[in-house]
DNA sequence: TTCATTTTTGTAATCATTCTAAATTTATAC
DNA sequence: GTATAAATTTAGAATGATTACAAAAATGAA
């Protein structure tokens, strides 16, 4: 378990470095979708010379490997997601929490895509969570 | 024709100064969902005292008033729509067009998004748009 | 060890957006 | 009309996320 994240990272032309591991750690043990300061304030606390341009560096770095995808349904602050699968999020207006929605991918091929070679899909929504419908 | 504007300014409850006329003349006749840059460079060559701030408040209270929409496609500047019915966008890596989808939205009604109360939805692709897929 | 390469760090720079207070314009009262 | 109040616009400073950059530290091979 412990030797999974190496492995991935290795398998995706990452050098598993501990910064890099407990980056990913985060991503995939919160499932929060996070901003790089909500990464960093919770990684520093373990690690005090931790340099938020690391975290930078270390997610764009995933980014382009494919590791992780950016999620901008956040108008002011860019989200992470170790989730590369094809689904949907949800943001709450009120608890501001950011939810997975799976979807079915045959519901996202449009007619109206004809002609257009995808590369990315990002499919948004904004409002209230079941929560905080109360 | 000309008169159209005003009156739908003042129907969303905005007091439809030059200034805002020409902004959201901008939007529907270029409907190419501009930032607020292309906005300015463009009304600036003929209203020369114009301020970015202005440009900025302006698009802020039409988003308000729910004259026009928030597009987050771009990841490091918001883009802007007059049309605010329910559509996807497309965005070009090649020539960073944004071109409109227009999509049925009976399938935007997803039953994972059962208990969730839905004020915006956004859907976004992102690749090489007929013309630049050659 | 030595030396080269990679990774991390701290700080400065960039850039979109917001804040703020003054200036200008517009509307209202007299 | 003028005077006054309110709304709009303006310029510049402040903010905040992200990137650039160059030095420091860590890593790994010879
Ligand atoms: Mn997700
Ligand atoms: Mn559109
Ligand atoms: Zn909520
Ligand atoms: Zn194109």
């Amino acid at each position: 378990m412990i030797e999974r994240i190496p492995n991935l990272l290795r398998a995706h032309g990452i050098k598993p470095s501990h910064h890099r591991i407990k980056v990913y750690e985060y991503l995939v043990e919160k499932r929060n979708h996070p901003s790089v300061d909500m990464i960093y304030q919770e990684l520093v606390q373990n690690i005090p010379t931790l340099s938020k341009t690391t975290v930078y560096n270390i997610l764009n770095l995933f980014l382009e490997k494919g590791l992780a995808v950016m999620i901008t349904i956040d108008e002011n602050e860019t989200r992470y997601d170790a989730d590369t699968s094809l689904h949907g999020h949800f943001r709450c207006n009120n608890c501001q929490g950011i939810y997975d929605l799976r979807l079915d991918p045959a519901a996202w091929e449009w007619e109206s895509l004809d002609g257009f070679e995808i590369n990315e899909s990002h499919l948004y929504f904004k409002g209230l969570c079941p929560e905080c419908c109360h």
